[in-house]
DNA sequence: GCAGTCGTAACAGTAGAGGTTGCAACAGTC
DNA sequence: GACTGTTGCAACCTCTACTGTTACGACTGC
């Protein structure tokens, strides 16, 4: 599926920001979070990003500036990341138009078009269950 | 999350193998299926000997070659598929180590793998709830 | 004015999907 | 035994998306 690595970030930069905040901090750095997803303060600006375009992040700018929880991680769940994050459908159609003289290529889209409908509201069903603050208590609970 | 198009091809060779013998008609060959589904007869060989190795097709060489269903569509499901031709998990984790000396650097993958993995749980279940008769049907149904 | 941080563009590297060509292997038919 | 049609498969190309990196302007508190 060539699956990517987005939800997973943008999920340890939120649980990072609501643990440094809960720590008395106000703003967090995209140095700072880069720093533990051991990756680039730019790919982490641009994860945060779009999580401020989704209204869950905000963003100051100069000195101090930084990044700070828009909402409670209580009422974050992983499918509003995830349509923040994750533009496109999960499975695709053809690339190319099917041959629409055969019954089997004039049909094959609506069908599985249907289908894949009602596996994806399944999918967003389940993110929706699973609130970032779930997440945040499930990573302190790690064993170290 | 740059979706691909291959479980659509798949299903859509699978029905189409599956309606031809309906007719009447021993082998499929990819050239007739990629006529179909407007792709080039290398890119279906390519999917069909995916699923031969998952059991669900058979091939015959030589002259009057070409492929056969080794199962009754009513008893595949488009998890069968699903499993054949799409390796990989949904979601994948940091593509480096997170900061291990910290807290969410530390938890985050354990947390977010024993999530991933409710979550695939959930989409096998649903995958596995569609036939590729079902899908053959509803390709059918389609006004034309 | 200075310093620290965001915002964003630009580019490179990597990986996978999909398309294409070419050809050997195979198995029927003549 | 030659011919024919198809699979099996390797090799290569193109395209796209993700990720990483550098660079630099914009902003704002001191």
């Amino acid at each position: 599926m060539s699956a990517n690595s987005r939800l997973t970030i943008a999920a340890h930069a939120l649980a990072w920001i609501g643990l440094y905040q809960r720590q008395g901090h106000e703003v967090a750095t995209s140095e700072q979070i880069a720093t533990s997803a051991n990756t680039n303060p730019v790919v982490i600006r641009r994860l945060l990003g779009e999580l401020r375009r989704a209204g869950l992040v905000e963003s100051r700018r100069g000195v101090g500036a930084g990044w700070s929880l828009a909402r409670e991680l209580e009422s974050m769940t992983l499918l509003d990341v995830y349509e923040a994050v994750e533009p496109g459908p999960l499975f695709a159609m053809h690339r190319t138009t099917p041959d629409q003289g055969c019954v089997v290529g004039h049909g094959i889209q609506p069908a599985m078009q249907s289908i894949y409908e009602g596996i994806e509201e399944t999918l967003r069903h389940e993110l929706a269950r699973v609130t970032l603050a779930d997440v945040l208590r499930d990573v302190l609970a790690a064993p170290r």
